[in-house]
DNA sequence: GTAAAGCTTCCAGCGTGCTGGAAGGTCAAG
DNA sequence: CTTGACCTTCCAGCACGCTGGAAGCTTTAC
């Protein structure tokens, strides 16, 4: 199929299917005679696979890692494990760091509520800010 | 004070400095006969606030803003209060995001743990990730 | 036959906050 | 007087995941 075609199956555009397979996520497909590129119906499979482990939050390098284990012959199973754990680890650390930043806002807040304005002076720039 | 005395002092380098001015977010300081930047010492003052600023989750961008707000000589306290509730609101979001995904990250390990890797046939890439 | 849609490649840029390097002028110490 | 640290400008690139455009060929529909 071509790549328009596939596109519109993966809910992708053209260029990102392009950009896939410049990226080594994709493998080049064969052509037609007139240089189109022809995909067969795996690709499909792959484009799903990028987009799903995507939206679990994989990067592309990290799914391109994935599929080259895949494209060895091997199970990727262990090592996808070991990524999901990686990334369960580094969103629990980015919650931890959101949640320290909300405090301290919600603290810039409420000394927000008990500033007036003529007290902030040029040269704190802004008092509620400037510890 | 020349750039490198200031950048010591606000534990930044002068690149960044640099990078400050030319991004508006420090004016343009005088310069000596021989065109070195001559910093007056209110300077610190504008990077610390920069630093504070940034630290407490604000982007360049909107630093410029507060800090264009009180060059033109009024207190950008209502302004600061404003940028502070949208941030909260932002990382709010950020935070449910991430917690759904460490949700789904974690089903997933649940499943990887489930999972045969014999089981994984190549059509699928990994039954772990494709749902 | 013609026009539109689709395909090709290549090059460039987005946003964010810097960082690195090259090529040159200046300043302070010995 | 020389050495080395410091300063100047300008240009380029990082990561990340695309996206846009230009110039040109092919396919499809009428």
């Amino acid at each position: 199929m071509r790549i328009g075609v596939l596109a519109a199956l993966a809910g992708l555009t053209t260029k990102t299917i392009r950009f896939y397979e410049q990226a080594g996520l994709l493998p080049p497909p064969p052509r037609t005679n007139t240089g189109y590129r022809d995909y067969p119906p795996e690709a499909l499979a792959r484009l799903t696979f990028i987009r799903d482990a995507q939206s679990a939050g994989l990067a592309l390098a990290e799914i391109r890692g994935v599929l080259a284990i895949r494209d060895s012959g091997q199970p990727p199973c262990r090592h996808v494990a070991d990524l999901i754990d990686q990334h369960i680890g580094q969103i629990q650390a980015r919650i931890a760091e959101l949640t320290q930043t909300r405090a301290a806002l919600t603290d810039l807040k409420h000394r927000a509520a008990a500033t007036d304005p003529a007290d902030c002076d040029d040269s704190a720039i802004c008092t509620i800010i400037t510890r």
